[in-house]
DNA sequence: TTTGTACTGTACCGTACAGTTTGATATGGT
DNA sequence: ACCATATCAAACTGTACGGTACAGTACAAA
């Protein structure tokens, strides 16, 4: 790593980390880069919204792509903490799902969120590690903690999955939660999807699976 | 437009176009574009790509801006084209849902196709009217015409919706086909999804809806 | 008091880029 | 022969950027 100052350990950004002004450095860079992307995004700029100089800036970071790397490194953990916070009761599967959906769904289509996910994929062929990174704690995150979930109701036979494997039935359950209406953010950023248009999209979903592999109770 | 020279008419960019060094040009643009986005991509890659001066590149387009628009543009209309290419014969809903699926893939897997989803999303603040117009001409036209079959299916009785509208189903089933395999390649672009795994996850998809809505034969 | 460390502000360097200008060449129509 | 058009190569302008250098300040520990 590049940091240099070591007198204090504050963790607002996932690892032990970072003196006072080196956080002020990564918040900002955190905020231009995933406003910007980062071709476009400029080290004065960042220099400018940290209210610190320029040699302060170089003084924690090597150049330009360390900055970018320690961001989205950092945005990927709190993205993974963040699902982490999804709990669920055994037992009304259904119910469950539709939370599950939501919680994700608050992540995903959080700004932060949504940045994160364009920028990732945008520099996915200048920065192909990080790209892994973002996979690995996002999408392969969530479909870990929903086939955790459908294990669970497997066992107490509320559902049968046929010739699907569990896994595979995570995989498909987390990408139609997020798919669509994270293509609409990201395609009309002026105009967020409404909560109404969240709610129908999140029962037709969990009705789909409910209908394909749900018991009797439908 | 921004096209000076009126001599030839020939259409392989979508609108009827430009004359020979302009569609050298507007080559080479896509090319540049498409692999570097728009920041990062400079015109005098695109010049030098194109075999042609700096001059005639400014004869023919106003400037950067303008020549990314025309490129995304054209790669829209062209993507749709393609999609349009999707036939299928009515009955055997669950043979065709298949064929649909596989071919969809085909054009939204396709380096082009993958490219400019990156693109238009990455751009999609600097460039609205273009991530608009992205979303029109591929997610918007695919579950038109899924539901335009689904129609067909639904009034043979061979499916049914229950409570959850045609265009809904029809959304899931195109978010639910693409999602997955393509985040994995943008964030893999060095291991694209083999021939195998498009064709377990097809027949994963396809399995679900049909369990969910299709009638007895399952 | 001295020394080390973090930091500031600013100037600077080399490079790269978008876009312009110039002046020459080639072609084809009149 | 003349002219318009399309093209070329190359030099040039102005600006912006990444990164470095440097002279100086604030502060705390020894």
């Amino acid at each position: 790593m590049q940091q240099r100052n070591l007198t204090e350990h504050v963790s607002l950004s996932g690892e032990t980390e970072l003196s006072g002004k080196a956080l002020k450095v990564l918040q900002a860079a955190r905020k231009v880069f995933l406003a910007h992307g980062f071709s476009a995004a400029t080290t004065d700029m960042i220099q400018r919204e940290a209210g610190v100089s320029k040699s302060t800036v170089y003084a924690h970071f090597t150049n330009k792509e360390a900055l970018f790397t320690a961001v989205i490194k950092s945005e990927c953990t709190a993205f993974t903490r963040a699902l982490h916070n999804i709990r669920f009761q055994p037992g009304r599967l259904k119910e469950t799902l539709g939370i599950l959906a939501r919680t994700y769904l608050d992540v995903v289509l959080s700004p932060s969120g949504l940045a994160l996910y364009r920028v990732a994929i945008a520099e996915s062929a200048r920065f192909p590690a990080l790209a892994h990174t973002f996979y690995r704690a996002g999408p392969q995150v969530s479909a870990r903690l929903v086939a955790d979930l459908l294990a669970g109701a497997s066992q107490s036979g509320e559902v049968n999955f046929g010739d699907t494997s569990l896994e595979a039935v995570a995989c498909m359950f987390v990408n139609l939660v997020r798919s669509e209406l994270q293509l609409q953010y990201l395609t009309y950023p002026d105009s967020p999807p409404s909560a109404a248009q969240i709610e129908t999209w999140v029962t037709n979903v969990v009705t789909l699976f409910m209908r394909a592999y749900g018991g009797g109770d439908k």
